[in-house]
RNA sequence: GGGGUGGUAGUUAAGUCGGUUAUAACGCCGGCCUGUCACGCCGGAGGCCGCGGGUUCGAGUCCCGUCCACCCCGCCA
């Protein structure tokens, strides 16, 4: 029988201990997070998961008999991270109050010590403000996570969880759940594949999402579903993607994008209040967030998830370089020629030109050196260069490539369209559409951080929420020349663009919908198709045979014909959610375990190898 | 697959033009110290300079390859 736990029962966290404490006795369980040793006294930092309460360990303690002195022999040898338990008595600091602990204003007086467990000298120290690089953290994950920053971060996500549960059940929302072995499906991610050992050579696909179960659900009737869903992906890594992550996965039937966006306010304006404390109907009074078309996004923002805490919008050029003909640019009078001859579509065109401008007092802190800098780093994104142009007094361009051959003309027309002002610096792309918008989608935020807009990371005291609505049905894949659906190939076009599904693909716009924070997308969903007629153009479109949709969605298909309510929904990244609303710089730092930009757990060592035996078992065998 | 940054005591970093015994801070170990709370003072230990190859009389430093971490493009909602 042990004297403390089994006897002597925790009476208080270490977070507890007031001045109405005061003569109390009192065991207390924890860490030691510091001890300072001063000869005749020794004074602990007790650590646990609330707080931390100051022990002092004092052989000439009157009252107690001889324990005092024995504790205090035995806490010589106390050292960082040893796990202890104390019984002793609660005394006021008096005047010397240590300011930075909520217990500051007491100290225990310790009777009694009882070691748990010794602890080996950690790797790094267990500190709030560490600067240990993450590689080592994540190899000591259990340490990292027992510093205070980590266990506010996942206490954070926990009251996300219980918040959003409320939430959804308050409303009639029922959280069902769907599996993780599914039946694999081509397009959209990569899935991870697990083996059958049961039926040799086949393999399940973990879910990359709940997608056609949670609208199976609606077909089912049960008309208002959510599920906080383990999701996996293949895919390469960034600091806001993780191959395994929590959506927050909802769909709900007989309901139209209002309905859907006013559930998923209510639920953000919950969770922003009861995690972070602030009420985001000061800045959004209506209760909604705003709307933005995607076009709007694209073509001032160059993608469809705008971080529009700072302007800086893109500025369009294609229109004007097309009407100058080019205005005496080599490669912009090529571009034009090919609008001119009706190769290019002036509303779905090809290759496009796009300006950037930067404002004067930004501009002027622009070296030479970081000029040559933003070239390399556009450069690294696929760009062929950076063309600029310093805007002198009477609007003519300096330090320009571009200045030498330049019509006046389209030179005051695009100052016109970019508003200069002298000192203004232009930065130019041109060429293939997706590459101009992602270049300068990056620069925009490149500069913005650079210039102090923006923080490097965290919200920085913003929350700019956007929905982007209204984006086509269709992208157009290079590759293999055809249309390919940007989201799903059951997402409703709008009423009036069914009749362009067979003319027009590319100008089919849909219920899809996207809510973006801060330039992160944090969820995204659509109304979906649930007429037979519809999904058929639709089908046709993509190019996909009625053969090749029964063997991809059959199940679905089939269920659509059985009495499938309208119905749409959207999936919220949790951990992304958890990333922005705490301000951390990735989301590693919101999972408890999470793996690194090449998928590995550091901690474990996962992905190993196995036995040739397991693998025999499941049929596989390896390439290597 | 591609571009960029980094890897030196337990940790974080410095290390010049290639040249003697690779530095510092924190941590760790020992000693002293009754009011610290980033305790203080004295002393000490601690290195496969990511790994492999090359150039050189000589490589932490130069070259090639490779592994790992991070950021980005592609990919991915």
């Amino acid at each position: 029988m042990a004297r403390f736990i089994d006897e002597l029962k925790r009476s208080h966290d270490n977070n507890a201990l007031r001045a109405e404490h005061v003569g109390q006795e009192v065991v207390l369980f924890g860490w030691v997070a510091s001890n300072r040793d001063h000869g005749g006294c020794v004074f602990v930092d007790l650590r646990d998961r609330e707080g931390t309460t100051q022990l002092v360990f004092d052989a000439d303690l009157q009252g107690y008999g001889d324990e005092p002195k024995v504790a205090y022999e035995q806490s010589q040898a106390l050292r960082s991270e040893w796990v202890i338990g104390i019984r002793g008595i609660v005394k006021s600091r008096g005047g010397n109050v240590n300011a930075k602990l909520p217990t500051g204003a007491v100290e225990v007086h310790v009777v009694e010590l009882g070691v748990f467990n010794k602890s080996d000298t950690p790797p790094f120290e267990i500190i709030d403000k560490l600067d240990t690089g993450e590689e080592k953290r994540l190899q000591y994950r259990y340490l990292d996570l027992r510093r205070k920053p980590l266990q506010h971060t996942l206490r954070a996500r926990h009251r996300l969880l219980q918040e959003t549960r409320r939430y959804f059940d308050d409303r009639g929302f029922l959280e069902l759940e769907t599996p993780s072995l599914v039946k694999y499906t081509p397009g959209g991610a990569r899935n991870f594949l697990v083996p059958s050992r049961l039926h040799a050579s086949k393999f399940y696909a973990l879910a990359e999402s709940p997608q056609l179960f949670k609208q199976l659900f609606m077909v089912a009737g049960f008309e208002r579903y959510f599920q906080i869903a383990r999701c996996w992906r293949d895919e390469d890594l960034r600091l806001d993607r993780q191959p395994e992550f929590t959506q927050i996965d909802v769909e709900m039937s007989f309901v139209n994008q209002d309905d859907i966006f006013a559930t998923i306010e209510g639920l953000v304006f919950r969770l922003w209040k009861a995690v972070l404390g602030v009420d985001l109907l000061e800045k959004y009074p209506s209760g909604s967030f705003p709307r933005m078309n995607f076009d709007e996004s694209m073509g001032h923002y160059g993608n469809d998830k705008p971080d529009v805490r700072f302007a800086m919008p893109h500025v369009e050029l294609t229109e004007l370089v097309i009407d100058h003909a080019g205005g005496g640019v080599p490669f912009w009078a090529e571009l034009a020629a090919h609008f001119t001859s009706g190769r290019y579509r002036r509303d779905l065109p090809t290759e496009i030109v796009k300006g950037l401008r930067v404002p004067a007092a930004q501009a002027a802190s622009l070296s030479r050196a970081e000029l040559d800098k933003l070239e390399e780093f556009v450069k690294g994104m696929g760009s062929k260069g950076l063309a600029r142009a310093k805007i002198g007094p009477s609007g003519e361009w300096l330090q320009s490539p571009l200045a030498k051959t330049i019509t006046p003309e389209l030179r005051t027309a695009i100052n016109g369209a970019c508003s200069v002002q002298e000192g203004d610096i232009l930065f130019f792309q041109f060429g293939k559409e997706s590459v101009v918008h992602t270049v300068l989608a990056n620069l925009r935020v490149h500069l913005a951080k650079k210039f102090g807009f923006i923080p490097d990371s965290g919200h920085g005291g913003k929350f700019e929420f956007l929905w982007v609505v209204n984006p086509p049905l269709f992208e157009y894949d290079d590759e293999t020349k055809t249309w390919a659906a940007a989201h799903h190939a059951f997402t409703r076009p709008h009423d009036d663009c069914v009749e362009l599904l067979e003319k027009d693909p590319g100008k089919v716009l849909c219920w899809r919908y996207d809510l973006v924070l801060n330039g992160f997308e944090v969820g995204g969903g659509s109304i979906r198709l649930h007429d037979p007629e519809v999904q058929a153009k639709v089908f046709r479109a993509l190019g996909i045979s009625d053969e090749e949709a029964q063997t991809k969605f059959g199940f679905l298909l089939e269920a659509l014909r059985f009495g499938a309510p309208p119905h749409g929904g959207i999936a919220l990244g949790l951990d992304r959610l958890a990333m922005l609303l705490s301000g951390a710089e990735s989301l590693r730092d919101v999972i408890a375990y999470p793996k690194t930009q090449k998928g590995i757990c550091l901690m474990t060592e996962a992905p190993n190898v196995v036995s040739a035996k397991q693998l025999q078992e499941l049929h596989v065998r390896s390439t290597e």
